[in-house]
DNA sequence: TTGTAGGCGTTATCAC
DNA sequence: GTGATAACGCCTACAA
């Protein structure tokens, strides 16, 4: 009895001699429905290969279930992380996630968010991509009142609802540990300065510095990628420089131990000779040999808090109005690769 | 003059005193529209904040220019990166991506099956969930003629849609590389062997311990789910075994780091005392001390072939009813962790 | 408890 | 080149 050809509540309505709203009831557990008249409603669907259009629905009733996600990468451990996290939440509370990468690019990113209006998400997540500068392309979700919702790469604007941790703290602690440890010369490896997560971190390396009278120099800041490819040249380049660096504070985990790798291969002790930390507690800081100092730095969670956050904005619970900023708490996780006092 | 009220090709008609019909050909380009006419409706929509309405497109089209994509988790090295290649060419092609992920649970697989079949994706991605038994939530898709892909987790069926990599040449290339290297006893750690790739791999082993006539013992494979703590456990299994093997073959990279970290910190040596391997080539077999023997798994390939076979499908080009499996290559990469002859 | 009718926003077909 | 109309599949007042 089933065929390919696509059955709608009216093709069950027929056959079943009821009318269509009667089926939708019947489908919907609509508690005004007879009970025999469902189980019939139900049989005959199932005979006939009825498959719910949630497009209709959608259209129907203005709401789509979905929320769109746009992050920078796909393949980056602590983005996956957080994608884990938003995705447990958000089809634990019956939305799917419509996802896009940006690839790092602002293009992208305005390409998306306008298919993702048009898509008439409920809701909007966003990481940013590294060389955003302009926010116009968000405009339409504000003015739409389309809760948005930005998510550790965010943007300073006070008029946003964000979801981050203090990377100023973060930054900040790790240097004054790293000084803890006896290093004056500590070079900073960073990603895109445009960034929040970069900029701040670095103004807590700044911070730490300036506290314990360590002059700043502007030349120990390596701004790249972080890439493997960049990694490994910021390496060299640190190797190669005059004075020696005795310590590396790298803004991810994967570039430090990359430079890890190549410092030892260049003949160098780890932390004797030059101390690495890192950043976000990725599995590569603790399969490297020391392991990595680092920040923990809880992506899952993140994904979790901002999902929930996000829905009940779309709720519309009241008390949100005004909390627009979470910031979640991150701890130094102190390794091998910087205990240079203990050795 | 932009307000919140939603704005449809009516409300530009009205205002401009034409039929919605007229409207919907000028925002569609179409040709047979006056370009003063077309102008006029795009000044007209931007001023008014129109915004396209996709699900309805949708629901007249019969076409939701969306794929579902059904991965068993997000948070793994080798599933973003072939999510990150699906992406790719499913932007480029002008369709979205519908994701969930299983967690590894059948039962997630089926209920996100259905819900996306509900949402009327026009193709289907899925990496089978570690326990999945039956098949019948994908009989729908056969139904409906809705074009089903599976890649890497596949099944074994004849009449499903696959890309993969050939993985018992894969697990036998590497036996026989660890063989070549003066091997005998060669632990194999491994994921459910409900799923090819494990399965596969470990017929791999077995026939390359056949051919070297190297008695194949059963307590010498270890199934486990692959997660850091049951990789510790394995490796610590294995430091107990009372004849202490002289390899270790993992079908993982991740978990191979991990239990050549636990080997390390238990005084052994890598690869004199025991050679080790690994599967998948990611980016933690290169920064392991030593880097790790691996093999080479095309993640973002797997994930782009993946898709434009899907779109090819949807096209309904017709020499590809007949290709149905893609076995991508898979390269046997020899580092320092196995290499027990050249020391 | 079930039926009727209109609308969600778009597009395709047929007129003019 | 533009307009009128029906249809996509579902839901919900309102009526019976």
């Amino acid at each position: 009895m089933k065929t390919d050809k696509i059955i709608t509540i009216y093709d069950i309505a027929e056959k079943l001699k009821l009318a269509p709203s009667t089926i939708s009831r019947g489908l919907q557990d609509n508690p005004a429905i007879n009970p025999k008249t469902r189980k019939k409603i139900f049989d005959t669907a199932n005979e006939m290969g009825y498959r719910f259009n949630t497009f209709a629905r959608n259209l129907r009733n203005q709401k789509t279930n979905m929320i769109g996600v746009i992050v920078p990468r796909l393949n980056s451990y602590f983005i996956s992380a957080m994608l884990a996290g938003i995705e447990k939440e958000l089809n634990s509370a019956g939305y799917n996630m419509l996802i896009s990468q940006s690839l790092e690019l602002e293009e992208n990113e305005v390409k998306y968010a306008k298919a993702m209006m048009h898509n008439r998400v409920d809701g909007l997540i966003v990481a940013l991509a590294a060389n955003t500068s302009n926010l116009d392309h968000f405009d339409e979700y504000i003015r739409h009142q389309i809760p948005l919702l930005f998510v550790d790469r965010v943007i300073e604007n006070e008029d946003f609802n964000k979801v981050v941790i203090n990377n100023l703290k973060a930054g900040y602690d790790m240097t004054s540990h790293l000084i803890g440890q006896g290093c004056k010369s500590i070079v900073h490896l960073t990603g895109n300065l445009m960034r929040n997560v970069y900029q701040d971190r670095k103004a807590g390396y700044q911070k730490a510095l300036a506290e314990h009278e360590i002059p700043y120099e502007e030349k120990l800041v390596l701004e790249t990628d972080l890439t493997e490819e960049s990694s490994i040249k910021a390496a060299k380049q640190i190797l190669n420089m005059k004075i020696r660096p005795d310590a590396l504070f790298v803004a991810n985990d994967l570039s430090a131990v990359i430079c890890m790798k190549v410092f030892k291969d260049a003949g160098l002790q780890i932390p004797q000779d030059i101390a690495v930390a890192g950043f976000n507690n990725d599995i590569s800081s603790r399969i490297s040999e020391p392991m990595l100092t680092t920040i923990n730095y809880p992506g899952e969670e993140m994904g979790k808090i901002a999902a929930r956050h996000l829905i009940s904005q779309i709720n519309g619970d009241s008390d949100l109005t005004l909390t627009n900023t979470i910031i979640l708490k991150s701890q130094l996780v102190i390794r091998a690769s910087s205990l240079k006092n203990n050795i």
